[in-house]
RNA sequence: GCUGGCGUAGCUCAACGGUAGAGCACCGCAUUUGUAAUGCGGUGGUUGGGGGUUCAAGUCCCUUCGCCAGCUCCA
């Protein structure tokens, strides 16, 4: 019996255990009918070659939802497999699944794809699309489809087959290219229209260095073209946005050879604006009760045995001998901050203590993971540790979570995704702290972001063995996502080191230990940083904030005083005097994102104003040069 | 780490196994400039390092270093 809810609230029941979903469709009436290229059954997403069981209301799905996506890409996934398979008639099948943006195909060749491969690949692909491939879904059972795909020596799909509960197996047919696959897919290859390959590379089967590597075809196909064709522009602004390019451009920073991979340079204008970061940074924790504190860069071995470091990350750290005694050199700064703490005894009056530190930590990252300034061996953590009592959890999440927020939105983010990781109540054994623990700080981060009323994402099982955390992502300029801020309870190292303060009652207590950090990495932030602004950094941050340009030497006493006048008041100002002409010298400026330029000639001189330029926008006007000089450090002043 | 691609002037990139080049930047000279590139000339290279094949190597082979992309989002 299968009882199916219509969009219009009817019902219908049917005598049959299952019910093509083709069947159910056909009660939307011949409109809706056409319009729909698969189903949400139940919240399930089924195609129209699948049948639905049980109860159910059933939501069509057209072209313009969100699932439909991924129901076309994975039917283009398989057309893209049916065109390798006449290209390259030896060719191995393995997985074929979509993706976020688009799709991929992992196949087994002789030979690497060349770019001409994936020239020709494409173009098959389009000429498939522009017939009606069928689509057909089977079930087999499993010894059949065993026979099926060992003699063609697909063993990736004997091996699938394997892994696959039951006894039967689906086969989607597409066009002439028959595969072992879950589906859903697309109800036609008709509304595959717009696929681009996108890059091939290297993965292993199933993901182990063990196991055979194999060529992935990337690739993304979109129902409407608009829709193709604005995420290649998003594709291409995100390569001009390369912090690694702009970094070198503008000058900022960079990566030596030299040194190795994953060690940042910060060229002078990249140190101008990690400044005003940690600027702002001490600032706040001025005003928001945090005492900086500073600690070495290396330790004994032994602090980092107490830690458990030395056990469970001990592959990610770099290490020493000196003199006999091993030592290593920090990945992370909660020991240090810990012994600082543990300096004297704590009362409960004095607390919430909040330890920060401008930490440098060093990891043994894989060489293939690291990644300009965005994965790294050497980084800087704005990282603080809050020591408090268990009734102090709630402000004390809120505080950090305020704090997080305030910043972001200072540095120009005000999209935000987020994250509450929580334990796995599947699996409790593995946490450290007891439960009425974990339960105390999950409601306290919950709170805290219901609280402010952000939408968030409750992670199941996500959280890590030592405690609960929020993740604060924000959304850039062009819609990525980066994970930036963290606040993350930790209910393993405070009783490692035996951290304690003296409650009311006069007895030590174990003390609730909150470790933050805003920024996250600074070499990584300012990596986002420079991609979300595309390198013009607003005012405040721009290295060089404004550029004096004489028209002619005439003018340059005057040009001079402008200098002057804006430096004394703290402006970032340079003078470019070269002679160049007035036009050059403005592209310059431009081409360096410097957001202001005042020029000056004679008639300026005159009348001792300046004509003031603003980075893309051209000429804003004449101005008096006081007015000037107090409109920028009125910006600066405001974080603009 | 593994697989593939790449490594040529400060930067971006050329050069069928046959004399290492261009644009920008830099330097010099001329120009004295009015809001996104003035003209002419010049400096600059052990072609990432090492080894090999060849009459001849930027180009082919080996090795080493570095960079880039990817390495389950599970049929």
């Amino acid at each position: 019996m299968v009882r199916v809810t219509l969009p219009d609230g009817s019902t219908r029941a049917f005598e049959q255990p299952e019910v093509p979903v083709s069947d159910v469709v056909q009660l939307l009436g011949e409109r809706a009918k056409g319009d729909t290229v698969g189903v949400l059954f139940g919240g399930q997403l089924r195609d129209v070659y699948q049948t639905v069981a049980g109860e159910g209301t059933l939501r069509p799905l057209k072209d313009d939802d969100e699932q439909s996506l991924y129901l076309l890409r994975h039917t283009a996934s398989h057309v893209l497999a049916h065109a390798v398979q006449e290209l390259f008639p030896d060719a191995k099948f393995a997985i074929g699944p979509p993706i976020d943006e688009g799709f991929y195909y992992d196949f087994d060749v002789e030979k690497p794809f060349t770019p001409e491969d994936l020239a020709r690949i494409e173009t098959r692909v389009h000429e498939l699309l522009k017939k009606d491939l069928p689509i057909h879904r089977e079930v087999w059972d499993k010894a059949r489809a065993r026979e099926h795909f060992a003699k063609l020596g697909q063993r990736y799909k004997l091996d699938l087959i394997d892994d696959i509960p039951g006894d039967t197996v689906s086969i989607y047919t597409v066009g002439n290219f028959v595969d072992l696959c879950a589906g859903p897919h697309i109800d036609s290859s008709r509304r595959i229209k717009h696929v681009k390959l996108l890059s091939t590379a290297g993965a292993y089967w199933r993901g182990d260095s063990k196991q055979p590597m194999l060529q992935r075809i990337y690739a993304t196909a979109f129902f409407k073209k608009s829709d193709l064709d604005a995420y290649l522009d998003r594709l291409a602004e995100a390569e001009k946005r390369d912090h690694r390019r702009l970094g070198k451009a503008l000058d900022l920073f960079d990566v030596k050879d030299e040194a190795g991979g994953g060690l940042v340079f910060w060229h002078p204008k990249g140190a101008i604006v990690r400044e005003q970061m940690e600027q702002y940074l001490k600032q706040e924790y001025r005003t928001r009760g945090y005492q900086l504190v500073f600690t070495p860069h290396i330790a004994k071995a032994d602090l980092w045995k107490t830690s458990g470091h030395l056990t469970y990350y001990r592959d990610n750290m770099f290490m020493m001998d000196v003199e006999g005694q091993e030592y290593v050199v920090k990945p992370m700064n909660c020991p240090g901050h810990i012994l600082i703490y543990k300096r004297k005894l704590y009362s409960y009056r004095e607390l919430p203590v909040r330890i920060a530190e401008m930490g440098t930590v060093y990891r043994r990252e894989l060489s293939g993971a690291l990644h300009g300034l965005l994965r790294v061996r050497g980084f800087t953590q704005d990282d603080a540790h809050i020591f408090c009592a268990p009734e102090q959890l709630p402000s004390e999440v809120d505080h950090a979570l305020d704090f997080a927020l305030s910043l972001l939105q200072r540095f120009g983010f005000d999209r935000f995704a987020v994250e509450l990781s929580v334990r796995d109540p599947a699996n409790p054994g593995k946490y450290a702290g007891t439960d009425e623990e974990w339960t105390m700080a999950e409601s306290a981060l919950e709170d805290a972001v219901k609280r402010r009323g952000l939408a968030y994402k409750r992670m199941e099982g996500e959280a890590v063995f030592y405690g609960p955390k929020i993740d604060v992502k924000v959304i850039d300029a062009i819609g990525r996502p980066w994970q930036l801020s963290t606040i993350q309870f930790d209910f393993n190292l405070p009783r490692r080191f035996d951290v304690n303060y003296v409650a009311s009652g006069g007895e030590r207590r174990p003390v609730f230990m909150v470790h933050r950090a805003l920024f996250g990495s600074i070499e990584r932030f300012m990596g986002i940083l420079t991609e979300h602004y595309a390198g013009a950094f607003p005012t405040w941050l721009s290295p060089v904030q404004c550029v004096v340009l004489p028209v002619s030497a005439e003018a340059l006493p005057f040009a001079e005083r402008v200098r002057l006048a804006l430096a004394e008041r703290g402006v970032r100002v340079e003078m470019d005097a070269r002679e160049e002409k007035i036009g050059y010298r403005v592209r310059d400026a431009e081409v360096h994102k410097v957001p202001y330029m005042a020029v000056v000639g004679e008639r300026e001189a005159k009348e001792g104003v300046v004509a003031v330029r603003a980075r893309g926008k051209g000429m804003v006007g004449t101005k008096p040069l006081e007015a000037f000089v107090t409109e920028i450090v009125d910006e600066v002043a405001a974080g603009r």
